[in-house]
DNA sequence: CATCATACGTGAATTATATCACAAAGCAAA
DNA sequence: TTTGCTTTGTGATATAATTCACGTATGATG
């Protein structure tokens, strides 16, 4: 088990290392506390005890080396770990999900689609071949795959899950507008796409 | 300005919001706090302290009508509210997000998408036409538009953003992997997906 | 090399969020 | 209608997250 580093920390971290792909891009070598900070329109210090999860230093009087900081947060987040994955539901969304490319520079390799529809088994997306979501309880075990993507309709996303649980996938990442209930053991992260939309909408 | 509610709150109620069509669905008629605090592994009385910002109250020994309920929620986080946006970039995120009808049931109405790609533009999308950027600001000003969902590569983001901006543009649900840098009346919600990967992917 | 300005690192203080605990209300059943 | 059980609503309490404040380090400048 990793260190505890709490889910707002991460989320943070994960905003800062954007930032820092950007500045290295730019050839910027180093970036003080109070420019993340700015950026992300947070306090300087609450940038500083973020990074202090990392095993980084910073310069006093310059900031922080931008290649080392962007190590050292892929380091802690696990970018290279090798992290496998299915994409359930080959509709609109898990297209488009199985051709976004960047996935991969974030350890997220994702090795197949399942769908239920007939007409689309067979055929591949981005090189990755649509299947029937039958073969996956095999697949997922021979291939060591733990983590599903689901974007199935909501209507069929409480019975796909349990399907995969049975299958023994143990992370759920949730595209469906649905609260699953799943076991103790298995994980499930919500994208709740449109309730972010309202949170982002609420004052409007 | 509506009233305070914390983004955690709303955030929640969002998915109160998905259990409660799940269960008026498989007409329930009451739920207990108790519930939806299992189902969302939190507390029952953090439930009720949320659902007490609505103009909602519960039976005691019973519950909360779900029906009522959902639409406290639907009515707070103003779901009916008509809010028009555009998309800007018709790659496959983009062209995703357009057919996704559901968008529709919480206020989000999509009204056009934009390209740069000569050859993209002209075309239709689930009935949403494919723009030239250029035409942006004249069709924002003109519709009433200042929500722009954002899919555009990486690499074109800060750009299109100040483009954006100059368009008076003041919403910007940002799906790029990038924080956008933007004047101070200019709200940025960063959907942020492989971060939101990381983070749940964390202890694997 | 002395002075000034900048920026890190981190305890202390503050603010926000979540949990506890219990009075009051309402249903069910004898 | 009385007793027992369940559930709401909410102050009090506990925990978590953020901001403040300041000592220390480092680079720049004259």
């Amino acid at each position: 088990m990793n260190k505890n580093i709490s889910d707002k920390v991460i989320n943070r971290l994960t905003l800062y290392h954007c930032i820092l792909t950007d500045y290295i891009e730019k050839n910027v070598e180093y970036i003080p506390s109070k420019q993340l900070a700015a950026l992300l329109k947070i306090d300087d210090s609450q940038v500083r005890k973020d990074i202090s999860v990392l095993n980084n230093s910073g310069k006093s009087s310059v900031g922080y080396n931008v290649v080392e900081l962007r190590t050292s947060i892929e380091k802690t987040l696990g970018f290279s770990k090798n992290k496998k994955a299915f994409i359930i539901g080959a509709g609109n969304l898990g297209m488009a999900l199985a051709k976004y490319d960047n996935f991969q520079h974030y350890g997220l390799n994702i090795l197949a689609l399942f769908d239920i529809q007939k007409e689309k088994i067979g055929k591949t997306v981005n090189n990755k071949l649509i299947l029937d979501i039958n073969k996956l309880p095999n697949l997922s075990n021979k291939s060591n795959v733990d983590i599903a993507i689901l974007t199935v309709p909501r209507q069929q996303a409480q019975a796909m899950a349990d399907f995969l649980v049975n299958a023994n996938i143990k992370y759920i990442w949730n595209f469906t507008p649905t609260v699953l209930s799943v076991p103790e053991d298995v994980q499930v992260w919500n994208e709740n796409l449109m309730g972010n939309f309202l949170q982002f909408t609420y004052n409007i």
